[in-house]
DNA sequence: CTGAAAGCGCTAACAC
DNA sequence: GTGTTAGCGCTTTCAG
């Protein structure tokens, strides 16, 4: 099965010359009919395959894309987050013909180290960046490359296409609902507040409240890192206050804060009522099932490729900006619905 | 920062030709010194980096190694334990300068698709399969080619290099461990027995077992994909012929079971004590914390990287076989230790 | 419609 | 030590 063929050997093969078989494979349409079918069925019989680096040194594509994950987060892949984005980046990108490449920078070294093979121009077609932070000196340098380049989240300036979720829409409208349940001394276990994703749930919160009266007793917020441990952590100094409900600003870190409540004897939804954000799977297997609010992680993957591929192929310039919608799933652990049978079902995959 | 810079056009500026630009950059030792520092000076001011196209149509190689991944299992990124592995992977081919890409085959017409594409000499330096089924078409295919490959897991023939976990080990540790503590109703929740990873799990157990001159019964044991849901639905089924020990063959399926038993009221270790594999996070997290096996999925994803690239560039050739270590952490869900304070701490990271 | 020829940027003999 | 030259396999004018 080895595979040195050149498109000269299919020239030869077929009888014509490389021109015509590359004509062929190009799907240039000025060759006669019978002369392309003899060209296919030798490269059918032979497996050809075109050399991708001739190719990429000619056409200046290569057919990669690359995923850049800046994972400091250490709660990287005990998020199944991260693993949905994957899969609808990767589910487009393969739609597209494209090769996904994945670059998990687990340190401020790999950082340096990476960069200037990620942005060397020639090297991929384009980029997608998630998981930054406020002010992040990566996001800034791979910003002023010439590469084609989208951000997954909202990046904190301007000039930079992005795919992000309304997290300041979802957390608004769960501030609303814990209103609407009647529940007054409402907390917060906070996202990371250096990163947009963190802020603009804060302060989509604090707005929610607000239009119902209610301001963020600070006593009654902790932030956490997004990873479970933190949200336990976090909401053990809420309980201290006495809440009446809390959101968590991740279902990660909700998960964290009912194990929290748990131990110290504190019924959800009876003591204190519980929501998360993200709709994970976490969160309706939970017991009992979060409150969550849904984001198709999935939908926002397959659109940043897409975003990608415009930019890539100049069918648009940049900056391009999509904002994903969310859905606010009520499940008992605010009390606002009865516990359900829990009957096993398959997990949603949305 | 536009960066077609060649190297004719660095050596103009260090008044050097481009064969000496070439050998300053590839590290060759015929250049004198001052030659040498007044290029490097100039590649560093004009940030010139080489052509990786060009680089590649020469030297046949392309720096990029493929990870393959078929995940027709649903529960691809709802369990840790890819994550872990992408991270093991990733970190080792960063370090040597190898770039990843990743294909996730969600189904069998995108591994149809995809399997030219991967497998084409000259696109992968080299190339990691896992998740892979017994009989599996696309191993079968994959192995039947040029490019170099290592299994993660064990493939069901030989002639092919692999990584493993002991994972008949580990499981006939378990069964010794729950027979030690005086359990004799031991039930299973087995994996998948289409894959080597769930067969060995089995039958380590069952040798376990029949050490401890127990056989296991056949109403006692229930298998699963993986998957939470599995987990829950097959202990649904386990519980009505009352086992006193249940060794579920994964983390999420224990805690998919832990969940069936929670839903029944069934104590965890009081009535029925809870066994899984894997040492992810989770195991660590649950209410009880699970005993469980730890494999160090990382360490497994390096291993792998290691392998291939000794594949790669010859210094070894196929097949080469590498089983990692398994270890029993003991907790709370099998009774063999008291439930210890949890205090949120970060969970281990192994 | 098809072939010949140039050249993408680089490495590796081969001269000097 | 350093420059010159010949390709790597492909696409793309340019002739015919």
């Amino acid at each position: 099965m080895k595979n040195s063929l050149t498109l000269e050997d299919i020239g030869r093969l077929a009888g014509v010359s490389r021109s015509t078989v590359s004509r062929v494979i190009n799907e240039s349409t000025n060759v006669r009919p019978d002369v392309r079918e003899r060209v296919l069925e030798v490269i059918g019989r032979t497996g050809y395959t075109p050399n991708a680096a001739a190719r990429s040194l000619v056409s200046g594509r290569t057919g990669l894309i690359g995923l850049v994950i800046p994972s400091r987060v250490h709660s990287l892949f005990e998020d199944p987050y991260f693993g949905r984005l994957i899969q609808g980046i990767s589910a487009a990108s393969n739609r597209s013909g494209a090769a996904l490449t994945l670059f998990l920078l687990q340190n401020e070294s790999e950082e340096e180290a990476l960069f200037p093979r990620v942005a060397h121009p020639g090297f991929l077609d384009g980029l997608i960046l998630t998981a930054t932070r406020m002010r992040d000196p990566l996001l800034a340098k791979m910003a002023a490359t010439d590469v084609p380049i989208v951000i997954v989240g909202r990046p904190d300036f301007d000039g930079i296409s992005y795919v992000d979720v309304d997290n300041y829409g979802g957390a608004r409208m769960m501030a609303a609902h814990l209103c609407d349940l009647g529940y007054r001394r409402i907390g917060l276990v906070g996202a990371p507040t250096d990163t947009t994703a963190g802020l603009d749930r804060l302060n989509g919160f604090v707005e929610g409240l607000a239009e119902s009266g209610i301001a963020l007793n600070p006593r009654l917020r902790a932030d956490g890192d997004y990873s479970e441990a933190s949200g336990y952590r976090a909401m053990q100094r809420i309980i201290l206050h006495r809440p009446d409900a809390v959101f968590a600003a991740s279902d990660m870190m909700a998960i964290g804060a009912l194990r929290a409540l748990r131990d110290h004897g504190i019924d959800v939804p009876g003591d204190v009522a519980l929501a998360g954000f993200d709709g994970s799977s976490g969160s309706k297997t939970a017991v009992p099932p979060l409150t969550t609010i849904l984001q198709n992680v999935h939908a926002s993957g397959v659109r940043t490729v897409e975003v990608l591929n415009s930019l890539i192929d100049g069918r648009a310039s940049a900056p391009i900006v999509d904002i994903q919608e969310v859905r606010l799933i009520v499940r008992s652990s605010t009390g606002g619905v009865p516990a359900p049978a829990n009957e096993g079902a398959p997990v949603d995959t949305s």
